[in-house]
DNA sequence: ACATTGCTGAAGAGAATATTACAAAAGTTC
DNA sequence: GAACTTTTGTAATATTCTCTTCAGCAATGT
């Protein structure tokens, strides 16, 4: 087993810093590791004993042990096959021109497969439990785009508890939410890059009360990582100058499923029950064409 | 320059220890020269000053000055997207139980991937000039969920062109929108299912007024589909009792991306600087964790 | 045959790195 | 809100690695 399995699909349990290291590592699959022990702590900002005792945990004898086994898989993934016709790849023509609607589709493809190999299990588990366990309110926030992905997660969110409150457009009125917010309390950020300065301000004043801070983020991280207590990190460059937010969107949905995942069977039937039936109503609405198509699955295009 | 490069085209005259370590690192090139000097000389058969004086010979500062380089090679290597499709592999039986998240973004890429065949390229170019030749206004309308794609669509467009208007909240008094619209404008609406009535309703009057409507919905086509002007749809379902909407960014976004590309040059290019000068300046905010690492492409988060 | 030059490895000094021990901080539980 | 456990960082220690010095060795030229 290689390790990045093992760090996606590990059985352990890990602490906060061990699963920042574990994100820059998996993020910078295997390079990050191969440096000094010293180095790879810097780069998660923790500190050098934590990389070894999270190298202790996963079942080496320490460091360089770990390191040994990151140089074989190295090894393996620069022998194989896939490598070789990477070095004659002719980079396609594809772009420049014409289909640069499909060239884009596909490097979204490609950057929602590195999104599934660069953020373990855990971190959706615990960033699940973060959003549920809270007491207090859950307050969203995000960016010029961003804000409509809280925008999506707070509609979900308001189906699973109460005291969810998205915050749209940020203005100097808005920080007044602050002086409610508390230790007991969750600010959900979306901040990628071009990290805002109002969103990353709000988000310090908001650490500086206790509140607790989920971070969604782009691999080079927000400055809000710094005070946040569980970071989601998520691939967002594509060949575009814009960024890509297709990905997030799947990440945060998958935050979603896994909330669901862990409610207790009743919970999760009702609110089963209820998109069942809302797709039910609105079937029925335009009973019309189900009766025209029988196989609606391919269906794709029609004008006038 | 790469190491590899060095050691092929070198112009350095080599002794015959250190062309047995050349041999060795070109053959198993990188990961020979990433573990210690020693271990590398050993696999030559020479000693470990040899492996450092070689190290000089070729301008470097000693072993580990060389090492650092070969670091960079492999990350190069290993960031192409190709190997990261390698990397992934599903595998696993992560599913029903735990894995809940892990298994929705999968569910997601496939999705994805789905999408990628399913919209030919002319459909995103007719809405790609749909939406830059309109004369007139262009409003944008979305359902329960689908609002925060329109309103992503809409903050991207307002770059492209003047006359945008998202309607976020379809009120009552939303409708007086209509009274301004006309044949020279254009709707832009975002309709998945469980279609909403009061969406379609709108839609409805809009094109009674004459207004031209694009149609975002998914393979079974919302009602608004038969009095659209074109109809992109897009797969939705997944492993969840919820629909995914990564795809549909994807879609919006490959819109815009063809949008952009058959822009005259200069607006592109004004654009696109627009949007470096925005990089760059986010960049400076947090160039002193920059300056530590010599490999700022992924150094990212330090700390404390 | 001898001297010269350049290559090489052994050994050890010095530097960098990993690890351990301990104490502070944070979080948890009652 | 106090006692407990867990997590984390600091500082000291142990280990490993790099690199310098030097002596032996081989090749070449005189």
């Amino acid at each position: 087993m290689n390790v990045r399995d093992m760090l996606l699909h590990g059985a352990i349990s890990l602490t906060p810093s061990e699963e920042r290291i574990v994100q820059v590592l998996l993020t910078d699959y295997p390079a990050a590791g191969l440096g000094t022990a010293t180095s790879l702590a810097k780069r998660a900002g923790v500190s050098d004993p934590t990389v070894v005792r999270l190298a202790m945990k996963l079942g080496f004898e320490g460091f360089p042990a770990l390191q040994r086994r990151l140089l074989a898989d190295v090894e393996a993934r620069l022998h194989s096959p896939l490598l070789m016709m990477e070095a004659k790849r002719p980079d396609m023509g594809t772009d420049s021109e014409q289909g640069a609607a499909i060239a884009y589709m596909h490097s979204v493809a490609s950057n929602l497969n590195k999104a599934l190999t660069s953020t373990p299990l855990a971190s959706y588990q615990r960033a699940a439990r973060l959003v549920m366990d809270t007491k207090g309110k859950v307050v969203l926030l995000g960016g010029r785009y961003s804000r409509f992905i809280a925008g999506m997660l707070a509609a979900y969110l308001l189906q699973f508890r109460p005291d969810i409150m998205h915050i749209d457009a940020l203005s100097a009125q808005k920080t007044d939410v602050l002086v409610d917010l508390g230790k007991r309390d969750l600010l959900i950020v979306f901040d990628y890059r071009r990290y805002q300065l109002d969103v990353v301000a709000f988000a310090q004043l908001a650490a500086a009360r206790r509140v607790r801070i989920l971070l969604f983020t782009d691999p080079w991280l927000s400055p809000i990582s710094e005070f946040s207590e569980l970071t989601l990190t998520c691939p967002i460059e594509v060949n575009s100058p814009y960024d890509t937010m297709a990905s997030s969107v799947a990440q945060i949905e998958a935050v979603i499923a896994q909330i669901l995942a862990s409610m207790e069977k009743p919970t999760r039937e009702r609110i089963e029950e209820l998109e069942e039936i809302r797709l039910q109503a609105s079937a029925s609405l335009d009973n019309a064409h189900l009766l025209e198509d029988e196989k609606p699955a391919l269906a794709s295009m029609t004008s006038k």
